[in-house]
DNA sequence: GCCATTTTTGACAACCATTTTCGTTTTCGT
DNA sequence: ACGAAAACGAAAATGGTTGTCAAAAATGGC
């Protein structure tokens, strides 16, 4: 493991939500690194291949990583506004997802699950038109 | 609404799974269409716009579309060989999303939900390895 | 410690889906 | 048929992401 891919891993698991190459690039830079971006790109994809983080794509396509407590499958609760992640797991979704695959024959059924909300914080904040 | 946008939307029905903006031109023009890679586009966006198609982003950032029977919320059950989709509704998963949310204080809560599979049709062909 | 080999890095160019621009064509109301 | 407004399409611009390649850093043998 690299010092540069570790500096990576760092700067997303310090921000507790989902951040994307450039945001990381950014932040990075700021601190004052001289990493290129390049390199993130490089350790966000090493990262996202051996499954330390997590990665789902935006609506407007771009993509953003997550380093996250756990490397079992789970999905997250994300706020809309700070990007702040709590993961979720439990079965309910995996069941109905294996049981809706099942019912029209598919086979190796997988699937993605995100939900997507304002965190109690944000939606206090939103009200008081600070 | 247009002769182009309809004519969109057509090919979008025709292929009864999602297909990508770059797929739907390529298709129109080997229909002897004349239209502009501009115009799939734009028809894309406004059918999206006005909720009458879903659209979705693959894991390599494209942005696939697909004209759904319903206009109302419901999910997707997409072979990953063919990329057929059958359409899965039932609030199993919308009350899971909703308490998962309020438990959390999280408010305005929303989901993206999809299942990937290969259909029945594709794995028998697998096997068959023909 | 020192040199050769391998790996990692980063500036820059290349890619490619998508959007914007803008002049032309078509549509539509009268 | 006439003029305004909307739609169209070719080409250029945009922007996130990936490929290239030479320089820099880590590694191993001596």
């Amino acid at each position: 493991m690299s010092t540069r891919r570790e500096a990576v891993r760092q700067a997303l698991t310090d921000a507790s939500g989902f951040r994307s190459a450039q945001d990381l690039y950014a932040d990075l830079r700021s601190e004052g690194s001289k990493i290129g971006l390049t390199t993130v790109y490089r350790a966000l994809q090493a990262l996202s291949d051996s499954g330390e983080v997590d990665v789902l794509r935006t609506d407007d396509g771009e993509a953003v990583y997550r380093a996250c407590d756990t490397e079992s499958h789970h999905h997250h609760l994300v706020c809309r506004t700070c990007s702040t992640a709590v993961e979720i797991k439990g079965p309910t979704v995996e069941e109905w997802a294996t049981e809706i695959g099942a019912e029209h024959g598919f086979t190796g059924v997988t699937h993605t699950v995100e939900v997507f909300g304002t965190c109690a914080d944000c939606s206090l904040r939103a009200v008081q038109q600070t």
